[in-house]
DNA sequence: TTGACATATGACACTGTGTCACATATAATC
DNA sequence: GATTATATGTGACACAGTGTCATATGTCAA
């Protein structure tokens, strides 16, 4: 988290180091991004950076972060249209998801962040869903799921089933940056992949 | 891949930059890793590695995809002892994937592996498995498995079942180093979860 | 006005990378 | 065996980037 130093910044000049760190991160992945480039083109002291941030990643994260509150104010808003329907809004915010490519402002900090996609930034991204599927209670997003129709017995097994969509939802969307799918192939294969986890893996009848 | 000099090195000289670079990935995550430290383990000049390596990463990867030979060999005894069974094959290699923790000589090149996977070593890793899904032909592995029991229409969906499942499998392993969980919690979530998606997320006669 | 505290600043020490000119070994040709 | 060509070994070096710290500057209350 930012130091408290940043925060009482005037909104200008934290405007102004946001966007240039944007750029930066937006111009080559996390690990090759430089502080040096940061405060070069927001023109601040290097001591000054350190006085607002721990580190590089520091920076990074409330980034990314922010964006993530975003989305899932938009999960939020799905799933009240689609009256709990799971499925139904998982398509529907990977759609939102990948249409972010063409977003010219985010395009390619989001780029970098998913062909670099790994267990921090999957968590900063789905913080919201996976630490509530933890504890159980006070969630709100989970509440606005309808399980009335999942195959599931507890509470407990709503927890697992988020796990395994949010599993399935990054490795697709990795996919779509990583083999440069067009829309229509990333979302026929996930619509693919959610129908086969809906109906189930193992044909009926067997054991 | 490393460069002929390299292959062609003495199998003594080999091991000991190979045995120093496994320690030095073991200390830390491979982005913190230092080449300086190698050979200086290893006692060989700074000019000479890069005569070996292009760099960091392409030891290390070359380490892993060793590595990930050897797993592979694994699941494919595995599929053959279990008659073709996808779903007790993944159970199993998943038992033998989390043992590999108290494995001394890898524990912590896997631990830190995990907690900084990312989709090249999640390539690396299930290589094998994931090129197969796409060429469907000649596919070593993907032949062992029986999908008489798979809810599946074509060869596209069972690479389809291929990615879920593999998706799953990563995301539970990387919870593994991520909470620290004993191998009975890690196998007690990720039955649960195979037992999940194989009976299908949605309670049937709902649509 | 003064002192106490917060914030700003940039020079500096440090760590690590990749390269290159030169040294040495190995093999090939006469 | 001498000579040339080719491959490999070597470490000093230039460069890029990080995080810190002593010092400067601002702010605000007594």
């Amino acid at each position: 988290m930012p130091k408290q130093t940043f925060l009482s910044l005037s909104e200008d000049k934290r405007n102004t180091l946001i966007q240039a760190a944007k750029k930066e991160f937006s111009r080559v992945p996390l690990h090759e991004a430089s502080i040096a480039n940061i405060i070069k083109d927001a023109s601040i002291p290097r001591g000054s950076f350190y006085q607002y941030f721990e580190d590089k990643e520091d920076l990074y994260y409330y980034l990314l972060n922010q964006l993530a509150q975003e989305n899932n104010k938009k999960l939020i808003a799905i799933l009240q249209e689609k009256e709990g329907n799971l499925f139904e809004s998982l398509v529907e915010q990977f759609r939102h998801m990948i249409s972010l490519r063409h977003h010219e402002e985010h395009k390619d900090f989001f780029r970098y962040a998913f062909l670099n996609m790994n267990h921090r930034k999957e968590n900063t991204m789905a913080n919201n869903i996976y630490k509530e599927s933890l504890k159980n209670e006070r969630s709100q997003t989970l509440k606005l799921i309808d399980t009335s129709y999942l195959n599931i017995e507890d509470k407990q097994e709503l927890s697992h089933v988020i796990r395994i969509v949010g599993a399935i939802t990054f490795h697709n969307l990795v996919q779509v940056f990583v083999h440069d799918l067009t829309d229509e192939e990333a979302i026929s294969n996930y619509e693919t992949q959610i129908n086969l986890v809906k109906k189930g893996l193992q044909k009926e009848g067997v054991d």
